[in-house]
DNA sequence: AATGTACTCAACCGCGTCATT
DNA sequence: TAATGACGCGGTTGAGTACAT
């Protein structure tokens, strides 16, 4: 036998609040308070609502303390921070956010936040080996990685030349908390390393400002780190960040 | 302008926890 | 100690809106 319902729904409104209604509760609470019960305060309100639902549109609405509106980067920060430490403990993220509420929170984590965090922790693929063409071949314009643990081929459309020696392994070195650049709190640089075993490409990576060195004999090292970002992911994850600002005056030409 | 699709967010649902009896 | 009931939480839904075709 499941446990008594709190009220009677067939007898309760349901759905969105009126402002009649909205004006009632708001009256009721900042006249008498909540009185620690929230299932008998409908019915002495003069409202007809299930008490859980006056919870709720209190805590999360009517409260004088909430904080309507988009979020900071600063708060976008610190649930991408919370989250990677305790996961979707949304109430307790919200505490660390004067005036916003534990279902704020998880709305716009769920709808803004959550595909930019999976992109940045999906682990990092991490070892591709060149597999074709060689690696020696002169002016290729297409590089085929194949990720070996993923089984995930890998495209990488460019002009350079490369003059490591066969076979040429590319190593990811993230570590889990460079995986997602604006959990850095401090400002300072998260650096994750792209590197290679014999010849070596590295990627020092800050939120604002990318340089990226490498020594592939390449005419454009930064296409090819474009293109081996938007083959993993389809897309570049440091899109926005890094057409300002992007250095690529570092390589070493042919 | 009409229609379809994607997105947002307020609200609901059900379960776990805890206080009370 | 067990039963009961309220609270609080995280997951999910769906109406309304924005955007794309």
């Amino acid at each position: 036998m499941g446990r008594a319902p709190c009220c009677d729904k067939a007898s309760v409104k349901r759905g969105p609040w009126s402002p009649q209604e909205d004006a009632t509760l708001t009256a009721f609470i900042n006249k008498h308070g909540t009185g620690g019960n929230w299932i008998a305060l409908p019915r002495k309100a003069g409202l007809n609502r299930c008490g859980k639902s006056c919870r709720l549109r209190w805590l999360n609405y009517l409260r004088p303390d909430i904080k309507h509106g988009g979020f900071t980067q600063e708060e976008d920060n610190v649930i991408c921070s919370l989250y990677s430490t305790i996961g979707s403990r949304w109430a307790v993220i919200a505490s660390q956010l004067p005036g916003r509420t534990d279902n704020d929170v998880k709305n716009h984590w769920n709808t803004k936040l959550k595909k930019k965090f999976n992109l940045f922790s999906d682990p990092p693929i991490p070892t591709a080996v060149i597999t074709d063409p060689p690696p020696c071949s002169a002016a290729s314009n297409s590089l085929k990685l194949h990720d070996q643990e993923h089984n995930i081929n890998i495209n990488i459309n460019t002009n350079f030349m490369f003059s490591g020696p066969p076979p040429f392994e590319l190593k990811h070195n993230f570590e889990p908390q460079y995986q997602f650049p604006m959990l850095n709190q401090n400002n300072k640089n998260p650096v994750p390393e792209l590197s290679t075993s014999s010849s070596s490409i590295s990627l020092p990576i800050d939120q604002n400002h990318l340089q990226f060195s490498g020594n592939g004999d390449g005419s454009d090292d930064a296409e090819i780190l474009q293109s081996y970002y938007h083959g993993i992911y389809d897309q570049y994850p440091y899109e926005d960040q890094l057409m300002e600002g992007f250095d690529v005056s570092n390589y070493m030409g042919l």
